[in-house]
DNA sequence: ATAGGGTTAG
């Protein structure tokens, strides 16, 4: 860009040197063509060659006009270049094919279609095929792209190389399995074409992308496109990085090297890929190596070798390291090109400095969606999502990742209600939306425990044939494991093409928190037998499974490990489920022991999981003890109350846990939302609140009122558990939590007279506690329970389900 | 005027 715009600029001065007008203007445009770079003064320039074309009253002939169009297609001028079009009387097909391809570069081959089909058959040409051909394969629609080189044919257009190189793009968006692949091989033989150089190029990329669908077998796929490479009589530097890349992206980083090693002149873009795969395979050190003997060999790093440095200092916290790049850069560039100041954003803010992220950002002189997105994703990392809506909401343009990140944003956060508002805005908006999206929707269906709605997604996501989607994948277990529907969850696992370890760590979680303790047991075991490194995500969940199943030794060994085999330091979440670990096994002076004795110091989680052991063992003197160091560690949090208050009841001392509960109150802690209230007669009523506009839910609330006041008048708080331990004396109103699991944990403490029928009205909740009413069926000795849902039910009566609709 | 390789946002 440099020399061009140096050119362009001193043109500018020296109007003079030009014999005429036209001939200058066209000189200064096609200057600034052959510089196909992309930057952001490439735009300033065309707009001050055309503002003096117009200031100096020159009406460009159609050739200019159409490089001008071009230009403007190609530095982010797209609606400059609408507008020349639109004002040409009768474009000719060359002015055509360049706005067909600016739209289709846009993103929107509908509008280039339109355009297509308005060429008259009389001018069109090969090249204008072309275009559209492409426009659709650039557009992920591989099919419209070999519907319109049929088309092409049946009118006798003639195929060129650059007709075949577009279609065989095409149909590696559409094949994924080594048949497909063998076709397309001998169709280009039969074409005619299987000697053209740049064709043979595009094969390989078939076969290579072939090779990275889920289905294929990818060695043999590369072992054909690598046998085509090394057959070609002369070999590109396409040939080359094609399958260089090809090894890169099949994860096989050894025979990329092997290739790239047996280059005698080493491209750039070669070295770029190498250093991007081993970024991308974690391999930081190796890509450094790569880029000290790129810099050996007399090669310049680019903006592509950059970005790929920043962005593996961002993912291994090199925060220095990506600093010295930075300097670098600025050091050498006369302009930054703007991809490395995007990945400079992601290095701030995946090294913590959201703040600083969001300087460089307002500092940038041109800005692309990426940067937008970068930020987007610093405040949604930092979980400040208040922020990222505001800043979303400011975004000039936002795309299907934008709208992705936003959503999944929320759905991580907890909202998941403004999570699906916004899923479903973005259809409305007419986004396309892609895997993510879904995966970021169903995330806010297992926040909402909304069964019937993910169930809908799921659906959808099959229709659309997301259903191979390994984020959607992980996502629905995700969904299924917290609406305790533990058969959907394993389906899904079992029928994905592929897994990771975040689907793994789901389902261990799904069985572990559903009492399948044993099973999550096996599953890790597995696991570990397929030669999958756990993370510290999945000794989190296989340890509180341990908890749950009450395999004290089991968990125990699983912590052990953790360090001694997979080095991976015990965080303070890890301490907590050891602790609560051995704390629901009554363990409670092990534990104790455990939080004395751990490296850093023990904060609320240690304390919390040991008072609700000895609130459960009754063991009131280390309650208290417990409680203490919590009041001075969190002196609002309700729990902490909540829990000691039940450690007196549970031992049966009424007056202790009253003083705890008027201590509360004294303090002034406000209990959190979530609970609600039910009465018992012969049937227990559970309301669940969260649809408090429900009329049925309203009348309730206003009982719910009432109630209250009365207890509060009796001197009580009113809250979750404790209050039900008090109303369990009186054998009337209980009290209970809208949460599954404790839903679950209230089921269990009922003692409701045996034959009582259980009624749970229910609204946008879940299954899960259907599930939990079958499992605690026999606890609470009830003959029959209804879950409602809506105006859906599911009925119970002696083990057996049926459901239907009210009306 | 059209194709094809390397980068950044989840």
């Amino acid at each position: 860009m440099k020399n061009a715009a140096a050119a362009v600029k001193t043109s500018l001065l020296n109007q003079s040197d030009t014999r005429t007008i036209a001939n200058f203007y066209a000189v200064q445009l096609q200057l600034l063509c052959r510089e196909k770079k992309y930057a952001s003064s490439a735009f300033a320039l065309v707009r001050s060659i055309h503002g003096n074309m117009i200031t100096s009253g020159f009406r460009p002939r159609s050739h200019i006009l159409n490089r001008l169009i071009d230009i403007y297609c190609k530095n982010s001028g797209l609606a400059y270049a609408k507008h020349l079009f639109d004002r040409i009387p009768q474009p000719d097909v060359v002015a055509r094919t360049t706005i067909i391809a600016a739209y289709s570069a846009s993103g929107d081959p509908k509008l280039a279609r339109e355009v297509f089909n308005k060429t008259p058959l009389s001018i069109r040409d090969t090249v204008c095929y072309n275009a559209m051909i492409t426009g659709y394969s650039h557009n992920n629609d591989g099919h419209a792209a070999i519907k319109l080189f049929l088309d092409m044919r049946w009118k006798s257009f003639q195929p060129d190389e650059y007709t075949y190189t577009s279609v065989l793009a095409a149909l590696a968006l559409i094949a994924d399995h080594e048949m497909h692949c063998g076709q397309l091989h001998c169709a280009v033989v039969k074409s005619g074409m299987a000697s053209v150089k740049c064709v043979v190029n595009a094969l390989i990329s078939v076969y290579v992308k072939c090779a990275s669908s889920p289905i294929a077998s990818s060695v043999v796929l590369m072992d054909s496109a690598s046998k085509l490479f090394y057959e070609m009589s002369e070999r590109d530097d396409l040939s080359w990085t094609t399958i260089i890349t090809g090894y890169v992206k099949n994860d096989d980083l050894d025979a990329a090297r092997k290739v790239f090693d047996g280059m005698d002149e080493k491209l750039l873009v070669a070295w770029n890929a190498m250093i991007s795969g081993y970024v991308h395979k974690g391999f930081i050190f190796e890509a450094l190596d790569m880029l000290r003997k790129m810099h050996s060999a007399g090669l310049k790093p680019d903006e592509f070798t950059c970005t790929s440095i920043l962005s593996a200092c961002a993912d291994a916290g090199l925060f220095l390291l990506g600093k010295q790049v930075h300097a670098y850069v600025r050091r050498t560039e006369e302009e930054i090109h703007v991809s490395v100041h995007n990945a400079l954003i992601t290095l701030y803010w995946k090294c913590g400095r959201v703040d600083e992220a969001r300087k460089v950002f307002d500092n940038l002189a041109f800005k692309d969606l990426v940067s937008w997105n970068a930020v987007l994703s610093a405040y949604v990392g930092a979980g400040r999502i208040n922020e990222a809506k505001l800043f979303f909401d400011e975004m000039p343009e936002k795309n299907s990742l934008a709208w992705t990140v936003m959503i999944s944003g929320f759905a991580q956060n907890g909202k998941g209600e403004e999570a699906l508002k916004l899923f479903n805005q973005m259809r409305l908006h007419g986004i396309e939306l892609c895997d993510y999206a879904f995966a970021g929707a169903i995330t806010s269906c297992a926040v909402l425990a909304a069964l019937e709605t993910g169930c809908q997604l799921h659906a959808q996501l099959i229709q659309r044939g997301f259903d191979s989607s390994l984020s959607a994948g992980n996502a629905l277990i995700t969904f299924y494991g917290r609406s305790g529907v533990i058969e959907a969850a394993r389906t899904v696992f079992l029928t994905m093409p592929c897994v990771d370890l975040v689907s793994w760590n789901a389902l261990i979680a799904a069985l572990g928190q559903h009492g399948y303790g044993a099973q999550a047991i096996e599953l890790f075991e597995q696991m570990l037998n397929e030669h999958i490194t756990p993370d510290r995500i999945s000794f989190l969940t296989v340890i509180s499974a341990c908890s749950h199943a009450g395999l004290v030794e089991r968990g125990r060994h699983y912590f052990n490990i953790m360090h001694s085999v997979y080095k991976i330091n015990p965080g303070e979440d890890h301490y907590a489920r050891l602790i609560d670990l051995l704390s629901r096994a009554g363990r409670l002076l092990e534990a104790k022991d455990v939080i004395q004795t751990m490296p850093t110091k023990p904060g609320a989680p240690m304390w919390e999981a040991l008072l609700a052991g000895c609130r459960t063992h009754r063991n009131v003197d280390l309650g208290v003890e417990a409680a203490e160091k919590l009041f001075e560690l969190t002196p609002q949090h309700d729990g902490t109350y909540i829990l000691l208050a039940n450690t007196f009841a549970a031992a049966g001392r009424w007056d202790d846990a009253a003083k705890v509960r008027k201590l509360m109150r004294d303090q002034g802690v406000k209990k959190e939302p979530g609970c609600s209230w039910i009465k018992v007669e012969n049937t227990v009523h559970v309301f669940l609140v969260d649809d408090t506009a429900h009329p049925e839910i309203q009348a309730v609330y206003n009982y719910l009122e009432e109630l209250r006041l009365k207890m509060r008048k009796m001197g009580y708080v009113p809250d979750t558990q404790y209050v039900l331990q008090d109303m369990e004396a009186e054998q009337k109103e209980y009290a209970i939590s809208t949460h599954s699991e404790k839903l679950a944990v209230v089921f269990g403490l009922l003692k409701l007279p045996r034959g009582a029928t259980i009624r749970v009205f229910k609204n946008l909740r879940i299954c899960g506690d259907c599930h939990n009413a079958i499992k605690f069926m026999s606890k609470v000795e009830a003959s029959e329970i209804i879950v409602r849902d809506g105006n859906r039910f599911h009925h119970f009566r002696d083990g057996e389900c049926s459901c239907g609709n009210y009306w």
